[in-house]
DNA sequence: TTGTGTTTTATTGCCTCC
DNA sequence: GGAGGCAATAAAACACAA
């Protein structure tokens, strides 16, 4: 027994003989659900109380079986019927138009407020205990359906963001291998120009040459371009994008497909380097020719210039954005 | 017919609220 | 302290394949 709780099931099967009788077969036939539902006055399921009920509770048609399983034949004795109503309660299911009346109830509310759990247990011809436990077992039914709904909600949000992530991933991956590319394209020209070491001071002086612009032509043809379109601190900004590559203002061409890559606004936890910011400041320092990458501090972003290969955007943004390679 | 898995009805114990 | 809700569980009822 619950605690404090007073219940007695055996009670709502306590019904005389006769009167089981006389339910049997006037009460257990089934009317239109609506009406019953509408009228309200009218107790539809009075007397059809399922825990006295022989009828059929599957369509209500009484030809497959009997409510009661253990009493299925009219030629049980009288000692034999006594026995059964002197044995506790059995469990027997609710008819298919007294489940399909609580389920409507149950649409409209819930929660079971006492009255109209009176009502319900009056209308429905069952005990008001029986229309609590209904209650509670639907209620139970309905958030183990949520819970499953929810599940498939987050199941689909979390195979997007894994599509996106690991496309993301390739992406990167595909950019570090056109990083080591274009450096070592750099190495190879510097080599082959004789230019390989220069000094701070002559930089400025020096003709500058944009990477990715020289990687847009052929390499036949690389010593016949005179660069004229980038400053310094565009081919800053360059480098940069090149490392920075992630960034959500880079459209280049190249790496423009970052931006295809499915839905952007998705967050993802930024993926450990596979070198330390260490090894990555070293990678930056001894592969690319230090001419070409002037200090942060020498260079004024304030007024970006008209079709300037810094995009509009300063280095700092860039890092703000900037996972770590 | 029988074994087995699923659904439904009901109980129990604990918890919260008034 | 009683009423009622909920989670866990038992057990009857049911569905279905072999």
């Amino acid at each position: 027994m619950a605690g404090g709780r007073v219940f007695n099931s055996a009670s709502s099967g306590g019904s005389s003989l006769s009167v089981l009788f006389q339910n049997q077969k006037a009460s257990c036939a089934s009317e239109p659900l609506d009406s019953l539902f509408l009228s309200g006055s009218s107790p539809s399921f009075l007397g059809s109380r399922s825990m006295v009920c022989f009828e059929d509770v599957r369509g209500g048609n009484g030809s497959n079986r009997p409510f009661f399983r253990s009493y299925d034949h009219e030629d049980n004795g009288d000692d034999e019927l006594e026995d059964y109503f002197h044995q506790p309660e059995k469990k027997r299911r609710l008819t298919v138009d007294q489940v399909q009346f609580l389920e409507k109830s149950f649409e409209v509310d819930n929660k079971l407020e006492p009255e109209r759990k009176t009502q319900l247990a009056k209308d429905l011809g069952l005990q008001p205990r029986q229309v609590a436990i209904w209650f509670q077992n639907r209620r139970a039914r309905w958030k183990t359906k949520q819970l499953e709904k929810d599940y498939e909600v987050l199941q689909a949000s979390y195979d997007s963001l894994k599509a996106d992530y690991d496309n993301l991933l390739k992406e990167k991956n595909e950019l570090k291998a056109e990083v080591v590319l274009l450096t070592d394209k750099l190495l190879l020209r510097d080599k082959e120009s004789g230019n390989f070491e220069l000094s701070d001071t002559n930089k400025s002086e020096e003709p500058l040459e944009n990477p990715v612009a020289a990687e847009s032509i052929s390499e036949g043809e690389v010593s016949k371009v005179s660069i004229v379109g980038c400053k310094q601190e565009e081919i800053s900004s360059v480098k940069s994008d090149i490392f920075d590559s992630d960034s959500p203002h880079y459209t280049d061409g190249v790496h423009s497909s970052l931006l295809d890559a499915g839905d952007s606004s998705h967050v993802f936890e930024p993926e450990q380097s596979d070198l330390s910011q260490d090894e990555e400041d070293n990678l930056n320092n001894s592969l690319l020719p230090p001419y070409i990458f002037p200090k942060l501090e020498d260079v004024d972003y304030s007024d970006p210039p008209e079709n300037s290969c810094n995009f509009g955007f300063p280095v700092e943004d860039h890092a703000f954005w900037s996972w770590s390679y």
